[in-house]
DNA sequence: CGTAGTTTTGAACTACTTCAAGGCGCGTGG
DNA sequence: CCACGCGCCTTGAAGTAGTTCAAAACTACG
């Protein structure tokens, strides 16, 4: 009964984004005080799900944007013939659904990963508060823009680099992202399976798990399950400096 | 000395956007006709470039975005430690250096891969006047999703497709695209190297080439040095259709 | 006509995939 | 509370697509 009642409570408690936790993440970072009351008065905050929950599905109609605000998200799209590509993961004070922009449609579907709440922004109050606070559209441009050079830096991964250069790279980048958002970047909780992980690096999930075993043996990683322990950064990094293909010539010369 | 007076006259003739042969093409087409004036007028229109010359670096800062009229070129970023991987081949009609809106600094390089003219638009204009006009924002954001949405079907096809698989697509996007702009979408003048292919496409130059050999043998190309013929659309869109590897499992279930 | 860059071809090698099977952990229902 | 069953994960062994190395053929261009 007590727990009953701190739910209803949470629930209630409806934080805005002045008193976020999030604050120095999230889009209002970039707005003048003056403008961070009228953009939080458009958000609805906190919505809770569950997981294999999704936000949306490929195809939907653009109705909003969401900002993840605890848990964590994935991200895939799916080929005609039934293919699936992992896009990415998303963590607290990532903004989700501007892919959509392209039509007015939805390019990937999203699938909480793990209990997870999340402030949903509806789309066109969005569009027009970029018209009125030229910082709002250049903070979001700055969200799309990195999320297209992540995507360039993982096709450079992918097709240049070898399995455990891969893997080191994405527990690495994985470490850093937890750290900014105040979690420990040695001690991971993954919330995804191998086989997202396989999906997302372009190899197979047996592959994952072996790479995971090569590290443990090799001291890197204490890996329990989805529970893994950066035992040793550094090796980490240094597997990611042997780039095993041929590099691009500049060709046009 | 006649063609010495052409060549003069031709950089004299500044084509404006109401009259540019691409305007269905580029920015303006989604502009209200009172405004295609007002855009044409901040654009610096056809700076003519020969091949191998770059119109910006990698870490540039962003000064201009630009527009291709004619030729082609190729972006591509370099990581730390000196590999590189190619972004992308854009033709005429294609906008270019929305890249950089991250940091106000080019995340890759682009050179032309022919002689090559485009069209100059200041950034800072080009920002202000998507306050003004909406509708130029919107365009704007439909061509830096359709680039992001373009990058993660990469991802899927260099992940999960063999060689033949990848080059096929390469291909029919290609005359897809040449189509879309006037040219043959069959007798196709690959403006890029193998290596430029291969590194594209994730694989080893000699695999492309081996690849376009055994296309020949089957009869779907003709293939003259960087002249090719598609004999056998069908065919190739045949080959699109093999998965050739496992495909994402949902997981989270 | 020679040089440099590009493309093709050949042959050996290997990292990764695929197939197959066993183990482990967790939630469910008895 | 324990046993059952289903996913998830790991491990092994065999196969292969593609890489790497090496060198020759071709093209363009001065």
């Amino acid at each position: 009964m007590n727990a009953e009642h701190n739910v209803v409570a949470l629930e209630r408690a409806t934080v805005t984004c002045p008193d976020c936790r999030l604050r120095d993440l999230c889009i209002p970072r970039g707005l003048p005080a003056a403008e961070v009351g009228e953009f939080a008065s458009m958000v609805r905050h906190g919505r809770l799900m569950p997981r294999g929950h999704y936000l949306y599905r490929q195809g939907d109609p653009l109705s909003s944007v969401f900002l993840i605000k605890t848990g964590s998200v994935k991200s895939y799209f799916a080929a005609e013939d039934g293919a699936e590509q992992i896009v990415g993961f998303h963590l607290a004070g990532d903004l989700i659904g501007l892919d959509a922009v392209e039509r007015g449609v939805h390019g990937c579907s999203i699938v909480t990963l793990e209990h997870t709440s999340v402030c949903e922004l509806p789309y066109p109050r969005m569009e027009q508060l970029c018209q009125r606070v030229p910082d709002l559209l250049h903070e979001i441009l700055l969200k799309v823009g990195t999320e297209m050079s992540r995507g360039h830096q993982l096709r450079l991964l992918i097709s240049q680099r070898g399995a455990e250069e891969r893997l080191a790279i994405f527990l690495l980048d994985l470490s850093a992202r937890l750290g900014e958002r105040g979690y420990s970047p040695t001690d991971l909780m993954l919330p995804m399976s191998r086989y997202d992980i396989a999906n997302y690096l372009g190899v197979a999930a047996e592959t994952v798990s072996r790479t995971f075993t090569r590290f443990e043996q090799q001291g890197l990683l204490a890996v329990d399950r989805r529970q893994v322990r950066i035992r040793d950064a550094a090796g980490l990094r240094t597997l990611t400096a042997h780039p095993q293909a041929a590099m691009a010539r500049s060709g046009t010369r």
